[in-house]
DNA sequence: ATTTACGTTTACGTAAACGTCAATTACTTT
DNA sequence: AAAGTAATTGACGTTTACGTAAACGTAAAT
């Protein structure tokens, strides 16, 4: 699936590692429009070609973490945030103790939301006993 | 906290259960506006006393049952989705059926989100874990 | 009697996250 | 050479979920 056309610059330097941006499209089920606004947000940066994009293994992945960021209802630009937290270059103490705030910050977002699921998940269950039980009552009743 | 002026009607039909708009607003923390809005979506239907609304006690839990919905990312329409599964009146079998494909379906979302929440959780502990490291590393090179 | 607090409706504004054209460019296939 | 396919850049449109006044009503407190 990953574009090769040996006779680009582009393809020798990061050989058979490129997708196109429909690759990634057809891959993750999202519109390239998406793709590039992405790009415009400074969640994706691909290589360009002429006027062309193209992708990396490391943007692949980053767009990995984007979709399921969008799962867990995060904001693009809580998603950029996250990504400048992991690029950003530790250089000092205070620095570093605010990166350790930023992710338990985020650590308690994410434990609350495994605590929603659970009680959703368990709501639903629930109530998926009661229509079974309604529906044998149901068949009881010929 | 609810509302109790004992001269009206509707406080005497509902007795002490009744919460205004603004102890709705202060205990779950959001906007009055946004409660109006929830009503606009046929998410609420407070009572009224003249144009003054008042929220009963399955008003409060449907509004905390649209937060959490919120919170797990959730727009207010397939929030209404599930809320009318759960009031709709299971005449037929295939109905039920129906209703209970429903409930898989979400069932399946949630079962993927729970998924999602715990690589976040264990990637951001991974995370946290260099950072303490390099702190300490960076506190040995004093 | 008039602030003050809380509520109402109406209506326009806005940020986020794309969708949807339209007008090109570039390569490939026929 | 013409047609098709996949990409590009604008640029405007749309939906969702409220925010933000404006203008007003009602009741309690000073």
């Amino acid at each position: 699936m990953p574009v090769n056309t040996d006779k680009t610059d582009i393809s020798n330097t990061y050989k058979r590692k490129l997708y196109s941006i429909s690759d990634l499209s057809k891959e993750f089920d999202v519109t390239t429009r998406a793709i590039r606004f992405y790009e415009d947000a400074d969640l994706l940066s691909p290589l360009r070609q002429g006027r062309n994009r193209y992708y990396t293994v490391r943007d692949r992945t980053r767009l990995k973490l984007i979709l399921r960021g969008k799962r867990l209802g995060f904001s693009l630009n809580e998603i950029g945030e996250m990504f400048r937290l992991y690029d950003a270059e530790p250089g000092e103490v205070a620095q570093l103790n605010h990166i350790l705030d930023k992710i338990n910050e985020k650590m308690h977002l994410l434990e609350r939301q495994l605590e929603d699921v659970q009680i959703v998940m368990q709501e639903l269950q629930e109530f998926r006993q009661q229509c079974r039980e309604r529906l044998e009552q149901m068949s009881a009743d010929t």
